[in-house]
DNA sequence: GTCTATATCATGATAGAC
DNA sequence: GTCTATCATGATATAGAC
């Protein structure tokens, strides 16, 4: 009983330490204003996870690992079917992106909280943050990466992992969804809020990552001895 | 003398606090440290600037002052030299994205220092901060919207302004420089402090992004009135 | 314009009763 | 496990001497 009641209150902690952290950040969210919506003592965050950073990497953790694990079987499912030929990239970026992206729905895994608080979080200024979850996705992109290589094996490597680069970021701010700049002025992005935003979004994005990594290889200033260069890591 | 003095003392806060918000946010960076890295007292923040809020905001318009002009400029120019005909996405591209890019090598106007800012500050949980870049961005951002209409008649103007969203995510995240996310473990971004990596980084980026821009239509679940209702705005 | 000193308040963390 | 009370620190901002 009193075990029951304690989960509970760890719960409760980390779903509004994820709401508040999403809203303003790290820094801009005190333990009290967690505790104090949470309906818990301000001792308990210390008692439950030890300190603030704590709190923060358990509410990323409690997401990450299901997501980590996700995208692994999704992976070795496409893999194993593929029997040895190369995926499609069209697979691999849904696996990776569409995986994710799909969590917007299920709220039982964060739903739009998390997802725009890790949209966020890419470019958090708090060091301790972006070093955990570095740890934390290294695995799994490691693999990723590893299929696109095989996939596009005519596309220089440093090539494929800049544009890894590219479309993480593009899916981050998607999903961050400061609407930061009102690019739109005398048309509104309809229905903000809601996951029907979310719908329409997946195949936009997708359509977006898809063209951008399979464009054109850039033309640099210098001559093609460059681009090899690059390819060896120097 | 003395306003020269005080020149000297108002630059150098709004250099050191250039360099600080760009490296642990604005809720991590205390007027403390700033005064005392800028070795000026702890009361001249609010003496030159009024307070920590509207010295951040000049710490941006001292930049996007200059940047706005010159993409207006640069636009002005383009659409002069097409004399009414649409200009070719690439180049739209390019006169508001590589102008960007290209203050990473101009230190007078911040260079990489003030580009990793901006990069980092488009999700930034402070929302006075958002809001005021959104007002600051508004003007010029609908410029650009409009020859991107006129260069794609035949993309949806629905489509035009989720690809520009896509392609400043894209682009916030690779000038914000994080490395919060090693994507490379065995494989080593060559040379990621100096002007060298920008070097390579805009024409990547440029194919990126045109492959981004220019990709195949998305398909949605629904029949064909979905997209004509989203051009629509509902 | 610049400085010292300080007002006022919020923060993360902990000790110790219950 | 939960609470109150409190510590030590750091925050922004300002008043007033020089």
């Amino acid at each position: 009983m009193a075990e029951v009641k304690s989960l509970d209150t760890r719960e409760r902690i980390l779903d509004v330490a994820e709401r508040l952290f999403m809203a303003h950040g790290y820094d801009g969210t005190s333990m009290r204003q967690i505790t104090s919506e949470a309906t818990v003592n301000l001792a308990a965050v210390n008692y439950h996870f030890g300190s603030k950073e704590s709190l923060m990497q358990e509410v990323f953790r409690r997401r990450l690992d299901w997501l980590n694990e996700e995208r692994m079987r999704v992976l070795n499912e496409m893999e194993r079917e593929a029997a040895g030929n190369p995926l499609k990239p069209s697979q691999i970026v849904d696996g990776f992106f569409g995986t994710l992206l799909r969590m917007a729905d299920d709220d039982q895994r964060g739903g739009m909280t998390f997802l725009r608080l890790l949209g966020r979080t890419l470019t958090e200024p708090s060091e301790f943050i972006r070093t955990f979850l570095a740890h934390e996705y290294a695995v799994v992109v490691d693999r990723y990466k590893e299929a696109l290589f095989k996939a596009l094996p005519d596309v220089p490597k440093a090539e494929i992992v800049w544009r890894f680069h590219f479309m993480l970021g593009a899916t981050s701010y998607a999903i961050a969804g400061t609407d930061a700049l009102r690019l739109v002025t005398d048309w509104q992005i309809e229905a903000a809020d809601s996951e029907d935003r979310m719908d329409r979004l997946v195949p936009r994005l997708m359509s977006f990552l898809l063209g951008g990594l399979r464009s054109p290889l850039p033309q640099f200033s210098n001559d093609a001895a460059t681009i090899e260069a690059t390819v060896d890591g120097k």
